[in-house]
RNA sequence: GGAGAGAUGGCUGAGUGGCCGAAAGCGAUCGCCUGCUAAGCGAUUGUACGCCCGUAAAAGGUGUACCGCGGGUUCAAAUCCCGCUCUCUCCGCCA
């Protein structure tokens, strides 16, 4: 039995590559990433010359065995071209195993390869060069110095770090009373919006993957170290329901007629924050557990970049509802994650901190998931097989927005007013404050 | 956790060592027939990787692999052996 090439789900396309080198390695350093095309190719051009010889080798068996077959059946003595053969087959298993091994680091080394960065990315060196696209609402004026949240949150016995610490550790909160039911609402809210008003449709997934599907979407091999895994088994926490959903696909040809598809999904997301010491270390927005509202997509290549703006408007939309200043920029070159070919960040206005912070990212990964997760539909018209493009976005991270509310609607009294939004959602509630913050 | 059964193409389902990338049926596509519809007849109907030829890209030719996954036996494996995963049934346990 042959060793499986596992070569036809890797990142870049192989044949594209192969060609296109010089471009290739251009993109990859405007992201400022270094790659080793040279051992690339030379693996490549190694790969191709050990199947040759293993495929004409297995040709030429595959003669034999017929022959040997018909020899037998003549009762004509076949030992000569079976000892022959049995010389063949070692040759070939020889091979099978050197195969083996190059296409492993072949493979290996095409998963650290990040996707190639659309045209339209904006070149930069990190964060800073991030053009912004456009901003809705402005920052809110307060007669009063505004607090941070875990001040607000504390103050109002909504939110217990200590506790959370307590029962977990550090970065993981205790929401009590009116925050927890904020949160509760959020989820509700932001779920309703998408499904009611925007077409997608609801999933509710496993919140442990398998390899597998951290591989197809990208987290392993190369951040396995961000990830919490299930001690004595093969299991992961999710980082985001990107994962579980895009995966739903995994292995599969839809029809084109199906695409696009927009599912949303609430999903809690661990994240180890391994290399975040000490940044961000108060409050809920750098927290091991997080609760997300994610929107995905499935669509045809050239549909994708549309349904990217769509995307982002939609998240955008939850902001506007509930009436929060923010702003979205394009992510450069330098800033763009890992799997990304372009991506949008919203950023909402913390008064408490002074800062705009990330609450939702809008990303077209274009055909990198798809082929590392092997998801492809086939042409209505061609009957030919193709990557699907996938999208994702936040829609929003939950406990930022919690954040963003808290800070953006204090009151110089203390209390918090809720969105209109938000009310139907928390049984009327119109505000939390000290003497209400456990009623629901 | 214990006992048993199973996993084959888009689907159903045959296949216990070579004639099997895989029967048959269904579905689908194209063509024929038909006043229309139905029925009927014929053909086609997986994916990946390599090589050749050629191209803007393709088409075309050819080879190899794939019958849940991995390994073994053999000149030769869907078929025999071992391990694993998943599904189903029964028992136990459990939210």
């Amino acid at each position: 039995m042959s060793p499986l090439l596992f070569i036809g789900n890797i990142m870049l396309d192989i044949r594209y590559l192969r060609q296109n080198i010089e471009f290739v390695n251009q993109k990859m350093n405007q992201r400022g990433q270094a790659i080793d095309f040279d051992r690339f190719l030379g693996l490549d051009t190694k790969r191709r010359d050990i199947l040759l010889a293993v495929e004409t080798l297995r040709n030429e068996r595959n003669d034999a065995s017929k022959k040997i077959g018909e020899l037998k059946k003549n009762k004509s003595d076949a030992t000569a071209l079976i000892a022959k053969m049995s010389e063949v087959s070692a040759k070939i298993k020889e091979l099978d195993e050197s195969l083996r091994t190059t296409e492993e680091e072949l493979n290996n080394f095409s998963l650290m390869i990040p996707n190639i960065q659309h045209e339209s990315v904006p070149i930069g060196q990190g964060s800073e060069d991030n053009p912004i696209l456009r901003s809705w609402g402005k920052k809110p004026a307060f007669a009063f110095e505004p607090k941070a949240h875990w001040d607000i949150g504390e103050s109002l016995n909504i939110l217990d770090f200590a506790r959370g610490a307590k029962i977990a550790g550090a970065r993981f909160t205790l929401y009590r009373g009116l925050a927890a039911a904020l949160e509760r609402a959020l989820v509700n809210f932001m779920l309703d919006l998408h499904t009611g008003e925007h077409g997608y449709t609801e999933v509710l997934t496993p919140f442990m993957v398998n390899r597998e599907s951290m591989t197809g979407t990208g987290q392993l091999p190369k951040f396995a170290e961000d990830l919490f895994k299930i001690e004595g088994m093969d299991y992961f926490l999710i980082p985001t329901a990107e994962v579980p959903v895009t995966n739903i696909f995994r292995d599969e040809i839809l029809e084109e007629n199906k695409l696009p598809i927009h599912y949303v999904a609430y999903s809690p997301c661990f994240r180890s924050e391994a290399g975040s010491y000490g940044k961000d270390t108060r409050g809920l927005i750098r927290q091991h557990q997080f609760n997300k509202v994610e929107m995905v997509k499935f669509t045809r290549p050239e549909d994708s970049y549309d349904e990217l703006e769509k995307l982002t408007v939609n998240a955008e939309e939850v902001l506007k509802r509930l009436g929060i200043h923010h702003r979205t920029v394009t992510l450069c070159s330098a800033d763009l994650g890992f799997s990304s070919a372009k991506t949008y960040d919203l950023e909402a206005w913390m008064p408490g901190q002074n800062v705009y912070l990330e609450i939702s990212s809008c990303s077209n990964f274009e055909d990198y998931q798809a082929r590392r997760a092997s998801i492809r539909f086939r042409r209505e018209e061609s009957g030919k097989v193709e990557f699907v493009h996938t999208l994702n976005g936040s829609g929003l991270a939950v406990g930022r927005t919690v954040v963003a509310i808290l800070e953006n609607y204090q009151q110089a009294d203390g209390s918090v007013l809720i969105p209109q939004v938000l009310q139907p959602y928390m049984r009327g509630v119109d505000r939390i404050a000290h003497h209400n913050n456990n009623i629901l």
